[in-house]
DNA sequence: ATCGGCACTTGACGCGGATCAAATTTTGCG
DNA sequence: CGCAAAATTTGATCCGCGTCAAGTGCCGAT
């Protein structure tokens, strides 16, 4: 019953193709025409797996390629001057990392795994070629730039807006959502990150955020069970969490 | 002494080149070599002009063009279901509105004019068939979105980890900033905006913002008069808001 | 010049969440 | 399996900020 161990589509050992791949109704080709995405997947590495705790990219290196998580679940976060985490994110299957690398060149934030990960990569040498001459690719890279840009300030309004409990009950209806954008259960799963991890994220404090967990608990909203969540009525979450247009 | 009535940027009446244009050095062809420069500069439809309140997009609304602010200030925002405004941010001269339209072709908040304001249009259309011949505007726009990002992701980071003061503070510091890269005087301006515009974008109440502003007045930090503001010890500001990597 | 309205300031009070502290559960490891 | 360390829950207390309520000053209108 309990998901324990279990990462973040873990589905298949190793892809080797977009075409085979889980996430292929959701990455990066999905909105491509045949032969760009042909051409894509020729410049895409694939396949390389890190375990948990491992920094995929830190803040300040060179952006050298485009990095899109395949399997298991990653952190985004920046430390502040105090040496404290800001946690900016959480990412999974089939999104995306370091796109803020594109304003300087380098990365602005740090990301590691929470989970074993696996993920593609796409030097940005040959992004930069195949931007020259795939207007797909090149309507896609700006959409995804968009999204996430759309995402962060949807966020913050969040942040501003939301008392404690509206925070969580948005946070966990957006991982909701998006676990069931890549076709896993929206009702069952696994928190990958720690209650600090999501505090440092909803700019609350962890005690805050456990209370919250245990008062959806207590209402039969949720059942909760260390990292193990069950969301018994989703819409009572969105209603909490979802104040925006 | 007092900049009262005063346009950001409101230098001269209009221009009709970019080569002219006061922004030359923060604006979009500001980093492309002069031949991209020339081919952009073709396609901007220049100098519309505006009243204060006029919105200048709305979301919902076809991304038909990427529009500029050249002179004046704008606010960002969206409309929450409960009727409430949610203020992302506020446009400066040479800054780029609706960018998140990328992600889906349409415009997913409103901006409208604070003051007197005039911009730069450049169609989608053209700006496609631009990106495709033209390899600086395109790291240009990726540049554009990337730093967005990265600016949207550092202020919810703010929010997340600054207390009321922290975040006022940081707001004018960042404010100030902004207009020192204008060439306009860091330490004194005029907020083109109301204290809960300030309030709704940091999410605070307008009761907060002016008890911040009254306190940085006692500790001799500013000179605030209505919306005039001077900034008598920058570095007090800084130390207060500037938590950040 | 006077009036009315609006933006802002200031004050009083209560509550939500931070902080400090301790109990309890979970997890990793020998 | 059993222990130690880490993560989480729960409790008690305190304070910052939201809320409600008066002022105060500024501006346009008459």
């Amino acid at each position: 019953m309990s998901s324990r161990g279990q990462q973040i589509g873990s589905a298949a050992p190793v892809c080797v193709s977009c075409r085979d791949c889980a996430l292929k109704p959701i990455c990066l080709p999905a909105h491509l025409p045949g032969e760009e995405a042909r051409a894509l997947e020729a410049a895409v590495e694939r396949g390389r797996q890190v375990l948990p705790g491992v920094t995929l990219v830190r803040a300040g290196e060179p952006m050298a390629a485009l990095l899109v998580v395949r399997s298991g679940s990653a952190k985004r976060y920046s430390v502040t001057l105090e040496g404290t985490e800001q946690v900016h994110g959480f990412v999974l299957p089939g999104e995306a990392v370091g796109l803020e690398g594109f304003a300087s060149g380098r990365y602005t934030c740090e990301v590691s795994a929470l989970e074993p990960l696996s993920y593609c990569r796409v030097p940005m040498r040959k992004l930069e070629q195949l931007l020259e001459r795939l207007p797909g690719l090149r309507r896609e890279i700006l959409r995804l730039l968009g999204q996430a840009l759309d995402e962060a300030q949807r966020l913050r309004g969040e942040l501003a807006q939301s008392d404690a409990r509206g925070r969580v009950a948005h946070f966990l209806a957006d991982l909701s959502e998006r676990l069931a954008r890549r076709g896993l259960s929206p009702t069952e799963f696994r928190l990958s990150m720690s209650r600090a991890d999501i505090a440092r994220h909803l700019g609350l404090t962890l005690e805050t955020v456990s209370r919250a967990l245990s008062t959806f608990k207590r209402e039969g909203w949720l059942r909760v069970r260390a990292r193990d969540i069950s969301v018994l009525r989703p819409e009572a979450l969105a209603a909490l969490g979802g104040g925006c247009a």
